[in-house]
RNA sequence: GGAGCGGUAGUUCAGUCGGUUAGAACGCCAGCCUGUCACGUUGGAGGUCGCGGGUUCGAGCCCCGUCCGCUCCGCCA
């Protein structure tokens, strides 16, 4: 630290070595002990805490005017670093064995009476948000954004030493015609016209990679008007990175030194590499999910062949129409609640689950000693389908299997969620320090949207098809053809991903063109880059990293609030701004644009008598 | 758009079967206290039980509606 006018030191710089030396201080009352004659304060700045004394012998006057201190007035003190008298020092104090004997001081700021107390735990999420100077204050909070800074520093470095050059795209760009909805800016000079900000800022690396950057990368924010959860924001930060001449391993490698750089940094750890990888195919059959967390088991397991023949007519049928028969062995879960039960159907119902339960089968030993199956489906299962499933599944005395039989999306949907929940209820992963790196390959191109009834990017239009895959796009299979994309996954969360993009406007045009987007439209929306893509661009290909996901799971928080300074609440408001907010008729007048708004009139119906 | 949990003192919470004056801790205010560090100690103030309505002799507690916060589903190329 440089001193200046205001301190000569940081509160937690002070050390034995400065004994008998004049110091210095600035910082916030942390706290005031006043024992009628001597009064201790523990000054805090960002750095840290020190102990200064005041006493009426060494100044009279000060001390005196010291009573009157209070919590979190800011004060500058000078004084001599004193060893501190033998059984006074604290431990708990980088600067315990030390303290200041304050010889004058200055209050530069009186506080009032905080509206909550900085050391205590705050369960009121308006307060902290009204509030947020005060929040940030605390040291969970300082802990958090400076280790994002942290972070976010070691990831430019990392960047910068492997030839990617920061570029700055626009925040006023256009609106996307599919995925999320966007944010829109009125265009004063272009009545009628609106801007859209960014949702990522895919299309201008693309374009920068035409430019012969060739390697790219951006810490952009991206702004999406969906509603929000725990680790979504309406505004996020994207660590963005786009490089040409590059193939899928090398981003892989890439990007997973690039983590391992950014864990070092904010945790001091080094996590093993290379990471494991997955395609989606398996990611989806043993875990249900293109996310999974992989820190624990229970998987999925395929039962086709324990029950193609079976006399249970309803696995039967489902295999012999195609579908499919899985299950998962919650291990040692048999103890299940009928609250969690029940719980547990409600999710599988709201993932699609056609029927009200869920089968299951719960192992448990009775009274006379011997395993029981508990399940309304066990007496229907002839001895062979009992010995194997027992085998295929390891049940074992306390495990509860869950079925389900119907398609395979139905099937990976239901029980990948399901089989998230019992880890919650058993709290499987509870205080666990595991980082379970992932990627996630061989995603498909494209989904058939039944909403839309057209076919639409799993990634964005922009991803290149597998090679061998392309006689498929061709055929009109495109249920077929997978993506050169890749996800990174960690404990379940999705920290980025990205593709090998296409650099041929042909191509890029009959992508366009099986999404339903006509060449008229494609010329309106999309002619800078199918021109861009004619004049020798070079193959590229790309990712981009939540910054903000990535800082929370370093932090161990489970909210992204907690690693961002000024979040948005669930409805996206800023309370602490009272953002967002009305404007003047003359401002929306301006811009030509009016709100179609109307706010609900309260309905004035009679309240019904109780009276005859 | 849907589901769940929550809202009681400044804060964190308790509040039994619907029944006297709604409690505790921390914080706050005042006094005392020269070695504390979650200082101690004596005293004090502080409540629209989110809001509106209903049931009841009586509601923090039961019912209906509504607002706010959080979590999840839908949504998030």
């Amino acid at each position: 630290m440089i001193p200046n006018a205001y301190r000569s030191l940081h509160c937690n710089a002070i050390r034995a070595e400065h004994i008998g030396q004049n110091v210095t201080l600035a910082g916030w009352v942390n706290s005031a002990r006043d024992h009628g004659g001597v009064i201790f304060v523990d000054l805090r700045d960002r750095e840290g805490l020190t102990q200064v004394v005041f006493r009426p012998e060494e100044n009279a006057e000060v001390a005196a005017q010291s009573h009157d201190l209070r919590e979190e007035d800011v004060i500058q003190v000078t004084g001599r670093v004193e060893k501190r008298l033998t059984g006074t020092e604290n431990v708990k104090l980088d600067t315990g064995a030390v303290e200041v004997v304050v010889s004058s001081f200055n209050l530069l700021n009186k506080a009032d009476v905080l509206p909550f107390q900085l050391d205590r735990e705050l369960s009121n999420e308006d307060m902290r948000m009204k509030y947020r100077y005060l929040d940030l204050r605390r040291e969970r909070m300082n802990k958090n954004i400076r280790q994002r800074h942290k972070i976010t520093n070691a990831a430019r470095n990392y960047l910068d030493a492997q030839g990617f050059i920061e570029v700055e795209t626009p925040i006023l760009s256009n609106p996307t015609p599919e995925g999320a909805r966007d944010f829109l800016v009125p265009a004063r000079l272009s009545p009628g016209k609106f801007f859209a900000l960014p949702q990522a800022p895919q299309q201008y690396k693309q374009l920068l990679m035409v430019a012969g950057l060739e390697r790219y990368f951006q810490i952009a924010r991206c702004f999406r008007d969906e509603d929000l959860r725990a680790d979504r924001q309406p505004e996020f930060t994207q660590i963005d990175i786009e490089a040409s001449f590059i193939q899928q391993n090398d981003i892989i490698s890439l990007v997973e030194g690039l983590l391992a750089s950014m864990f070092k940094a904010g945790q001091g750890i080094d996590i093993p590499l290379p990471f494991p990888r997955m395609t989606y195919q398996e990611a989806m059959d043993r875990f249900g999910s293109d996310k999974p967390d992989t820190r624990f088991g229970n998987e999925i397991v395929d039962m086709a062949d324990v029950f193609a023949k079976s006399e249970f007519k309803i696995f039967r049928t489902t295999l012999e129409n195609g579908g499919v028969v899985r299950a998962i062995n919650a291990k040692g879960f048999a103890g299940i609640t009928t609250g969690q039960m029940i719980r547990l159907n409600e999710i599988a119902i709201q993932a699609g689950m056609k029927v009200k339960q869920l089968a299951f089968i719960k192992v448990e030993r009775n009274e006379a000693g011997v395993l029981e199956y508990k399940s309304p489906l066990w007496k229907f299962f002839g001895e062979e389908e009992k010995a194997a499933l027992i085998t295929k599944l390891g049940v074992e005395e306390n495990d509860i299997v869950f079925f389900y039989a119907g398609t395979w999306e139905e099937a990976c949907n239901i029980l990948g969620r399901v089989r998230l929940e019992i880890a919650d209820m058993q709290e499987i992963t509870k205080g666990s320090t595991a980082l379970n790196f992932l990627w996630v390959v061989d995603f498909p191109l494209l989904a058939y949207s039944p909403e839309d009834q057209s076919w639409v990017a799993v990634h964005h239009p922009f991803t290149r098809p597998k090679a061998e895959d392309v006689p498929f796009l061709d055929a009109g299979e495109y249920g077929k053809v997978r993506a050169e994309a890749y996800d990174v996954v960690l404990n379940g969360y999705e920290l980025g991903g990205g593709s090998i993009r296409i650099h041929e406007s042909d191509l890029q045009s009959k992508m366009f063109s099986v999404l339903g987007v006509t060449p008229e439209e494609q010329q309106i929306k999309f002619r800078h880059i199918l021109e861009a893509f004619k004049f020798g661009a070079p193959p590229h290909g790309g990712l981009a990293l939540g910054l903000d996901r990535i800082a929370m799971l370093v932090a161990g928080e489970e909210s992204i609030r907690e690693v961002i300074a000024f979040p948005k609440n669930n409805k996206a408001c800023d309370l602490m701004t009272d953002s967002p907010t009305t404007v003047d008729f003359k401002q929306l007048r301006e811009l030509y644009v009016q709100s179609t708004w109307k706010e609900k009139k309260k309905e004035e119906v009679a309240t019904p008598s109780t009276q005859a």
